[in-house]
DNA sequence: GAGCCCATGTAATCAGTTACATGATTAC
DNA sequence: GTAATCATGTAACTGATTACATGGGCTC
């Protein structure tokens, strides 16, 4: 969970093999690792200047000749050892989120169409998702054939495909057993 | 996400059968809710007194014979009309944290042992989740044959139970790869 | 009498969201 | 010309966590 400002490890970690601006940043992270860990911009600006204060990042400003101006980060050593210590620790539990699931549990009484509706949403929005994470990790194993970097990429994407097919296959058994639970109903109440 | 104070549609969902003090509140919470969006006394109390003031629960002080003192809340009519105008609405994406993919994701270069016994944690962390699953869908469907107020809850625990096995079916795919490729790696280091 | 469960709360802090503000460049 | 993308930030707010504080009752 929070309280550990853990933004700054994915920021350190992602200015430990490149140098980056925050834009940039968040670019990378919008494609590898929102699915798992969501970060704006509100939080990388400040975060960033924070570790420049710390003496873990050191800024360096591009030529502005073409383009918006920007701000390059680089890793210090101290950047990296803060890195190192937090990989040596044991990880946290996972945090989780569902409204959709607290909407089920207090909508017995509700309107059933609505509570569909919500599942079919939920549905659309993670075969999306899945689909997403599958074409992933068929490129992932084009270029994966025996000893490479991308094992622990491979592996995120691995997670990502699992999670989005429970969800999916929930909402498929969910929508079902709800027809043929309502279905039933109709009949006994007419 | 967040930003919309959830908590208080928890406690008024809480509150539309039953009336609780906030300390059976969190009982509640923790058996069928928890696993889906963790709610702390931190936050409970306060909600609570922010509830009152609005007229959307009322506070009565149960005798203090015996025991410690308890306050009942009960939800008010208010209260009844602003939990139906939530649920009446759409529900919101997921929202998801997950550290050991942060720690994989940045542990490339890391220590593979390290890595290895991350995931074995998680490992055991979610079986547990997951025959805690199993055994809850099993009672449920015992008493569960038709015509039922449980099905609602009983999707929950679904959805619960495909998670955990998604996680664990991961895990154990994730050992197998890492085992696999550093077998390899040591092969052609030697 | 030590430790756990019952029971209620407050205070400090922070992580994170949202909205606002600005301005250049590129593509239709 | 207008919409999208590039690019960087600030400010206000609040949801949520953590730690602290208190006290009674029960059980080993």
């Amino acid at each position: 969970m929070p309280k550990e400002n853990t933004t700054r490890y994915i920021l350190l970690g992602l200015l430990s093999h490149e140098v980056l601006s925050g834009y940039e940043m968040k670019k990378r992270m919008d494609i590898a690792i929102s699915h798992f860990w969501p970060v704006g911009f509100g939080q990388i600006y400040p975060t960033l200047a924070l570790l420049e204060t710390e003496g873990c990042v050191e800024k360096s400003v591009s030529d502005t000749s073409q383009g918006p101006e920007k701000h390059l980060y680089s890793i210090t050593p101290k950047g990296r050892e803060s890195l190192s210590r937090w990989l040596a620790q044991p990880a946290d539990s996972e945090y989780a989120k569902y409204e959709i699931l607290l909407k089920l549990f207090f909508a017995a009484q509700g309107n059933v169409d609505d509570n569909v509706a919500r599942i079919d949403a939920f549905l659309v929005r993670h075969e999306e998702n899945l689909h997403m994470m599958q074409s992933f990790r068929a490129e992932l194993e084009r270029m994966l054939d025996g000893e490479n970097d991308h094992l622990y990429f491979y592996l995120t994407v691995l997670f990502g495909e699992k999670v989005y097919e429970a969800y999916t296959n929930w909402a498929l058994e969910a929508k079902t057993l709800l027809s043929a639970h309502f279905a039933k109903e109709k009949e006994l109440g007419k």
